[in-house]
DNA sequence: ATCATTGCAAACACTTTGCATACGC
DNA sequence: GCGTATGCAAAGTGTTTGCAATGAT
C-alpha cells in the first residue's frame, strides 16, 4: 500500500535537508508504506529481514534525525515505546487497549474555548483517545 | 495551598477501597497540595526529608494503586518520566518546552466531527499543547 | 496469627552515548 | 582523503519484580 520509489524518497529526504542514504530510504520506505505508527522494534524486525546489517541504534539515530527535520511526528500514547508517524498533517489517535493497535482520527477537531491559551505559544498538539476498537469490544 | 486534614484523607482513600496507611495519606496529601503534576523522583525528594524510611518503590506502588482506583490520572505528556494528576476532571495540559512546568487548562473542548469515534468504545481523552509559556516565549 | 504494606536489590525495557569502522562523495 | 553514517557494546534512566522484613488488626 501506499508504495513508493526510491527515487521519490529521496526526492523527499533532500528536500528535508537529509542525506538519503541507503538506511534512511528504507526506514522512511517502511514507514510510508506501514502506516500502524510502528515502535523501532517494529521496523527493526520488518526491515532486518531484508538489511542484515541495520542496527536499531541507526533506527534511532534516523528517526531522531527524521522527527528533529519534521519528517515524522513521535507519538507518545504508549507509556514504553515511541511510536513514529509519518503523516505529520494534525490529527487524533484512538489506542485500543485490548488489541494494542493505534488508529489516525481526522475527523475531530480541538476548540480552545477562549483567550486562556494566547497566554502560551502553542508549537505542537497531541490528542490521544484510549478505549476498545470495533473488534475488541 | 489546598491544605488537606489527615481525617479528609483517609476518608478519600477509604471511600476508593484503599487501606488508608501512612506512607499512602502523606503521598496523597502532597499531590493534593502540591498540584502541579510531580514525577515519581519529585515525590520522592519532596518527602523523604519528613518521612526517612520512604522509598521510591513505594510511591511506585502507591501511585500504581492510585491510578487504578480512579484517585489520580497519569500524565504521559513527558517522554521520560510520568507525571500524576490527582484532579481526574476531564482538562488539557500544556507543557512548556523551555522551563518544563506544566499548566491546567480548563477551557479547551475536544469536538468530535461526526460518527468516527462512534466505532469506538472511548475510555479517557489525553489532550497536550506543547511550545512556550508566557514567562519563556 | 494472619494478611497487607514496605523496601532493598536486582531485573527489565527503552533509549542514548562513545568510539572505532566502513561508506560515499 | 575526508566527513558522515553506521554499529557494537556499554551506560543511562525510569519502572517493575522477587522476596524478606515489617507493621497493623
Amino acid at each position: 500500500m501506499n508504495a513508493c520509489s526510491v527515487e521519490e524518497l529521496k526526492y523527499l529526504l533532500k528536500e528535508k535537508g537529509i542525506q538519503p542514504s541507503f538506511h534512511r530510504i528504507h526506514i522512511l520506505k517502511y514507514l510510508m508504506e506501514n502506516r500502524m505508527h510502528p515502535t523501532v522494534d517494529e521496523i527493526y524486525r520488518a526491515l532486518s529481514d531484508k538489511i542484515p546489517t541495520l542496527s536499531k541504534t541507526t533506527i534511532y539515530n534516523t528517526l531522531n534525525l527524521f522527527s528533529q527535520k519534521g519528517l515524522v511526528e513521535v507519538l507518545t500514547i504508549d507509556d514504553k515505546e515511541a511510536r513514529f508517524d509519518v503523516d505529520v498533517r494534525p490529527h487524533a489517535h484512538f489506542k485500543c487497549l485490548s488489541c494494542g493497535r493505534i488508529f489516525d482520527l481526522w475527523d475531530v477537531d480541538v476548540n480552545v474555548g477562549d483567550e486562556k491559551l494566547t497566554d502560551f505559544e502553542v508549537k505542537s498538539v497531541h490528542l490521544y483517545f484510549k478505549g476498545y476498537c470495533s473488534n475488541c469490544r
